[in-house]
DNA sequence: CCGTATCCTCCGGGATACTG
DNA sequence: CAGTATCCCGGAGGATACGG
């Protein structure tokens, strides 16, 4: 099977491939605690361009991860928050991130063997 | 802090770029079972280029999670194995691979919602 | 059989400027 | 404040050819 249809009939690596951008992993860890405004994320989340943000929430929220409350003040405020679904999907990366802590001295050691062996 | 720095000091992130590789998950999920060759890894798995595919074990190798054989048959042989740390995090991809099966349905459902409001 | 080397294309994403 | 529009560049990765 092409990797085109493999990647539309498997859930992982959707869920993969959202995990993989760049910049959506670090979007809902900072929506973990409370919602947040479009520019504040901005402001925290050092690096990103207006338009990468603009594009990962989309894709957040298009997948119903995160949602989006618009209040009608002046000017405009718009709020991102985190969804219950964000959120067991926020819960389940932490699996993760407990396996890259307990193993990243293993790994990096691993690196640093290979990188002598390579000289 | 910036992106650039923020990987470097940052476990998760480390391993989140692994396994965002495009193809990365599907090597290491295609050595759980057994050692695979090299062409044969590159026959099972469609779609990836010997560039790529060089590239990714090279790396998965670096990390340390899969191990490379050479044996002096003639022509050679090399055989490609998952590391008993490979298998810790191949073990732990099981649990996002768990959740992505859990609620694909939730997210497709929420994707159908999202495109049919943005009509 | 197991790769590396080279070329080339495509597009993710940064910078910048502008709008509701 | 909260974005969209446009331009542009670097690097990932496919195709192809060649080497050990």
């Amino acid at each position: 099977m092409e990797y085109d249809a493999y990647i539309q009939t498997c859930p992982t690596r959707m869920v993969l491939d959202r995990l993989a951008d760049k910049w959506a992993v670090l979007v809902l860890g900072r929506l973990d605690d409370k919602p947040v405004r479009f520019n504040q994320l901005k402001r925290e989340i050092d690096g990103i361009s207006q338009k990468v943000l603009s594009q990962v929430l989309k894709k957040l929220e298009r997948d119903g991860l995160v949602s989006r409350a618009i209040f009608a003040t002046v000017p405009v405020t718009v709020e991102y928050a985190i969804t219950p679904l964000g959120r067991t999907l926020s819960a389940t990366v932490d699996a993760l991130r407990r396996w890259a802590e307990d193993n990243i001295e293993t790994v990096l050691a691993a690196q640093q063997k290979y990188d002598r062996a390579a000289v």
